[in-house]
DNA sequence: CCAAATTTGTAGCCAAAGCTACATTTCGCT
DNA sequence: AGCGAAATGTAGCTTTGGCTACAAATTTGG
């Protein structure tokens, strides 16, 4: 057998889990956004804006539900927790901080706001301190 | 219904898409590898650096199979396609440079591996060349 | 205020990626 | 050469995130 480099596995293994995570990030995220918008998150409009089919969004919040992040009754809205709120302004902060650094290191604004929604659901939050620390720099 | 912007769609279809891909990308790098390294690439070798049971390698690799990318017989080590290599290539490419930028903007070298992982697999090809060039520009 | 349109729910299917358990083949060594 | 260990293959199960089709509830407009 080969010895093997613990860092690989911890790295894929990280992306792995990542890509859990970032279905949930995403819902959250737009169920936030929503209820900004309107008051509310109806299943229609999540559906639509992820470009998912409905049933699919009903079951993605159902797991939400489970998970203590979201709130729904039957035919009407569904509305985040305080732990859901809560993790919608970390992801909304990073999605900020990701989309501002490719900005600084000169991607172009629209390709930057495409990309962000894929990478940022794998800046770590090491990385993501460096990240704002760099902007600062880079503002002062 | 809401009017949906297109752009966010188009945003989470790439991350999807993106994701779909990763796996295939990180089979094919690590063939590529091992292959450098030992000559052929091993179900177990691969199986251990990407920290699964060696029956999901095995998957993995009848798909890439499927796909044109490699070819292995029965007991024997996996190879890569022409088009497999040129794909390992691209992909080892695009990690070095993510890798360097993230160095570049303060991202500490570590970290910078294990996110670098998650990370490749959504940075466009337009996103590379910014970072190609900001990295240019830092260089001089 | 009722019928039609819209929205939501539910059932059931598929594909992909993971796993364990077990069978088979190849390798390494005496 | 042959035997035990290691590697690979195969079968079959689970979970997850998609989908379509259809049923039920709610909203809306005449």
């Amino acid at each position: 057998m080969t010895e093997t480099d613990p860092t690989q596995i911890k790295g894929f293994d990280r992306a792995r889990q990542a890509a859990a995570r970032a279905l949930t990030e995403d819902y959250v995220e737009m169920i936030s956004d929503l209820a900004a918008e309107f008051g509310e998150a109806r299943i229609t409009d999540l559906a639509a804006r992820l470009g998912v089919a409905h049933p699919t969004a009903t079951k993605a919040v159902a797991r939400l539900k489970r998970e203590g992040l979201a709130i729904s009754r039957p035919y009407r809205g569904v509305f985040l927790t305080e732990e859901g709120e809560a993790l919608a302004e970390t992801v909304r902060a990073r999605h900020r901080v990701v989309v501002a650094l490719l900005r600084a290191v000169g991607v172009p604004e629209e390709v930057a706001e495409l990309d962000a929604e894929g990478i940022e659901h794998h800046v770590s939050s090491r990385t993501l301190a460096a990240f704002e620390a760099y902007l600062n720099r880079k503002t002062d």
